[in-house]
DNA sequence: CTCGTCACGATACAGCCGTATCATCGCGCC
DNA sequence: GGCGCGATGATACGGCTGTATCGTGACGAG
C-alpha cells in the first residue's frame, strides 16, 4: 500500500544526522590512529553506538567510507568558501585565491583532522580502479582557480598557475601533517609563492 | 667445493638478496593492490616463497615494512643521483636541481611503483608516533637543495625555494599517481616553476 | 486490538590476520 | 658416521574482520 505518513519520509530518527555522527567517528579514528584502525566495531565504539547501528545506516563498509569521503569533501569546500567570504564579500579574485588555498592547509585541529582523514582516503583509493569522481572534482577546482588567476592578472598561463598552486598546497598539506612544517610556516610558504605569481615583472 | 659466499658469516644463502626479493614483492603488491593488501601470506605468494621464509628473514611484519621503507628510500636516492650524473659530471647546480627533482616524479613504470609504495608507507606512518627518522631525512634533502639553489643563483631565499620545490614535487607525485596529470605534464609544470625561480628579474 | 514496520540489540559465522611451534632437509665439521 | 646448525616446510592458535541472522521494543495505521 501507499505510505500515508504525515508528509515526510517514514523515519522517526534523523538518518542524515546519525550518519554524520558515525562519519565523524571514522574521521576521528582516521586522524588519530589511521584509517586502517577504523574497523566497523571501532567506529561503533567511537561513535557510542552498537555495531548493528553502523550496519543499519551503512549497509557495507565500503558504503560507509564513500559517505565519509563525500562528507570530508563537503567540509573542505565549506572551509574554502567561508574563508573566502571572510575576506569581504565579494572578495577580489586575488584575495579569494589566497583565502581559498590557505583554507586547505591544516592550520588548526579541525582542519588537521579533515586533511589527515582525507589524505588517508585518497591514498587508499590510489590503487582502486575507477576513482574518476574525485578526479573530475579536482579538475573543476583547478579550472575555477585558473579563472581567478586570470581575473587577478597573475603572470603566465592561468591554468599552469592553478595547477602548480594546487599541487603545492597538496605537498604542503603532507609536510605539515608529517610535522615538517607548522601550519603557519606552510601558509607563509604558500603566500610567498602566490606573491611571486602576482609580482609585477621587473620588481625583482 | 669453493665457497662462493661470504667466508665470514656461516650463511649459505645471501640474506640481503632474499630480503630484497621479498621487499620487491611488497612493493609490487603495494603499487598494484595497495599496501593494506600486503599481508605476510600475500607477500610470500608474490615473492614465490613460503610464509615461513618471510617470517625467517623478517621476524615481524613491522620489521619487514621498515626494511621496505629503507629500500624505497635507497632506490629514490639512487634515481636522483643517477639522473643528476646523466646531465654531465659534475652537473652544474642548476642542472642538478632540474634533474634531481624531476627524478622524483613518477614518469615510468618503475618510478611509479616506487613512489606509489612510498606514498602508501608515508601515509601509514602519518598517524604513528615517533617517525622523526624520515623527517630528518626530508630536512637534510631540503638543505641540500637549498645549497644548490644558492649556488645556482636562484631568486629569493634559497631555503624557501627548496622547501617550495620539494612540496611542489610531492604534490605533483600525488596528482600523477591519481591520474590527474601524466608524468610529462608534471615534469613540464615543475620545469616551468624552476624556470621562474631562475628568471632574471625584469624578464617578465 | 492487531499488525506492520522502523530502529536497534545480541550474537553467530566464516575467513583472514600475524605469530608461534614442531619437524625436517642439506651439509660442513670432528 | 654422527652432530650441529642454517634454511625451510607444514600447520596450529587466538584474535579480529566484515557480514548475516534472529529477536524485540516502540508506535502509528486500520
Amino acid at each position: 500500500m501507499i505510505r500515508l505518513y504525515r508528509d515526510e519520509v517514514p523515519t522517526k530518527v534523523d538518518h542524515e544526522e546519525r550518519r554524520r555522527q558515525i562519519a565523524e567517528a571514522v574521521i576521528r579514528i582516521a586522524a588519530s590512529r589511521g584509517l586502517h584502525a577504523a574497523s566497523m566495531r571501532e567506529v561503533a565504539a567511537e561513535a557510542g553506538v552498537s555495531l548493528r547501528l553502523v550496519q543499519y545506516y551503512f549497509h557495507t563498509k565500503q558504503e560507509l567510507l564513500a559517505w565519509v569521503l563525500a562528507h570530508l569533501g563537503e567540509q573542505l569546500g565549506r572551509r574554502m568558501t567561508r574563508a573566502a567570504a571572510e575576506r569581504g564579500a565579494p572578495a577580489s579574485p586575488r584575495a579569494f585565491l589566497y583565502a581559498a588555498l590557505t583554507a586547505l592547509l591544516p592550520t588548526d585541529e579541525e582542519s588537521r583532522r579533515i586533511v589527515l582523514a582525507y589524505t588517508a582516503h585518497f591514498t587508499l583509493t590510489l590503487t582502486d580502479p575507477g576513482q574518476e569522481a574525485g578526479l573530475s572534482y579536482a579538475n573543476a577546482l583547478r579550472d575555477l582557480l585558473a579563472e581567478r588567476f586570470a581575473q587577478a592578472g597573475a603572470n603566465g598561463d592561468p591554468g599552469t598557475r592553478a595547477a602548480t598552486a594546487l599541487a603545492l598546497v597538496s605537498g604542503l598539506q603532507l609536510a605539515v601533517l608529517a610535522g615538517q612544517y607548522t601550519g603557519e610556516e606552510a601558509v607563509a610558504l604558500l603566500t610567498r609563492h602566490l606573491d611571486e605569481a602576482f609580482a609585477a615583472p621587473g620588481a625583482g
